[in-house]
DNA sequence: CACTTTCTGTTGTAAAAACAACCGATTTGT
DNA sequence: ACAAATCGGTTGTTTTTACAACAGAAAGTG
């Protein structure tokens, strides 16, 4: 556990709080560690969790397959990211997607009721937690919007643009790699693998971008 | 303003707090109330607000319009429900899309600063409104997620299924009304209208649903 | 290194959607 | 009540997508 306090205090949870706090705030938010290896689900479609979780270690994918077995990747969850947040409700409403580790990961878990019940006499930190979870959720609340506003788009390139555009803008610059390989994009953006890369093939044809495996360039 | 506390009373952000106490934390929050006529903006995109905010009279879409004049509708907000409260964020983010009025509406603004930093000595029902707060935006999370869940459908059909039954089980019957008319609907699912009343017709046709105007039952 | 698996691009076909244009019904405003 | 505006359904055409099948490239494995 020790060797991942470091990685703690860059969370986004734990943002603000020093070493030696978050060490004496685990147990008392009920943290709990596991691993998973590449493929294993740690969250799965309807189950009921009292949890939420950081990653330490790894990548996972918040996805959802479909009765055909068409997928689509709701968003990737990277090193320090809080994920389960949303199911955080009075009625205890269950998960409608899976979770998935793409890499061997390690994940911590926090029991829900401690962190949004600040104990009067507890840490003087717990109340930072709970802004840090506060800004999280409306973080990630804000980047489902934004995939939404990807696949709201009409044509395969207009996805694909509006996706790549913003990659460059939140990366700054017109050269950026992506998260995704091609079926992974496909399946981010709603559309069919090879008609995507037949667009992105297009795409370059027209001058529009340059890519290579996951990077990319905007052109013009 | 005295005659919309019973509303605030029934509003998620202030459920489980008294009429006093409601009354008297409205100064606390630096609350303000507006009108809107419908069709006016309550706000738009680009703007950078510190305020979140509860519908107290009317309705409200979440709307955003892009370069070549396509509408997408992200959701809609009735009375009594919280919104803006995704852009609470350390960094202070900018609006990605527009609030408007489709019919006319009133609504109260909270400094957002003054509702998450829970002043020691004030009032004991300040950390409610926070975990109030917290489940709310945690519910639309999921709602956006929902939302994924049926543009991420490949055909309008299955969109228009996916979506219809989410409203049969929300609404728990097979008959139910939508809050939408047919080109809001299809704002919403991000199809074009025409194709989509084309659909409905057909699968009226094969035996699946009836409808008459947005009254709809799910046959079988 | 050979072998397997995964990944990416390519092509053709069938299905579906977008788009445009129109009309009748309904609703709204005065 | 009447005119104007909005709404919902219909049709035909064009564009786009999904789907399937395949092949070369790249990456992983023993």
């Amino acid at each position: 556990m020790k060797n991942y306090i470091s990685i703690l205090k860059k969370s986004k949870l734990f943002a603000g709080v020093g070493d030696d706090e978050i060490s004496s705030m685990l147990s008392c938010l009920g943290a709990r560690l596991f691993t998973y290896k590449k493929g294993e689900y740690v969250f799965r479609q309807g189950e009921h969790i009292n949890d939420i979780a950081v990653t330490l270690e790894g990548r996972l994918h918040v996805q959802k397959d479909d009765y055909w077995g068409n997928r689509s990747i709701l968003a990737e969850i990277t090193v320090g990211e809080l994920f389960g947040e949303a199911y955080v409700s009075p009625e205890g409403s269950t998960l409608i997607n899976d979770v998935v580790a793409i890499e061997d990961s390690a994940v911590i878990f926090f029991d829900v009721r401690r962190v949004i019940t600040t104990c009067p006499s507890a840490c003087r930190f717990h109340s930072i937690v709970v802004q840090n979870m506060f800004f999280a959720i409306s973080e990630k609340n804000r980047k489902l919007v934004q995939k939404i506003v990807h696949i709201s788009k009409r044509t395969t390139r207009e996805k694909l643009i509006s996706y790549l555009s913003e990659e460059a803008k939140s990366q700054n610059s017109a050269s950026f790699t992506i998260p995704f390989n091609r079926q992974q994009l496909a399946d981010f953006l709603s559309v069919d693998r090879s008609a995507m890369s037949n667009e992105l093939c297009k795409m370059r044809d027209d001058g529009l971008i340059e890519f290579k495996k996951n990077s990319f360039k905007l052109l013009q």
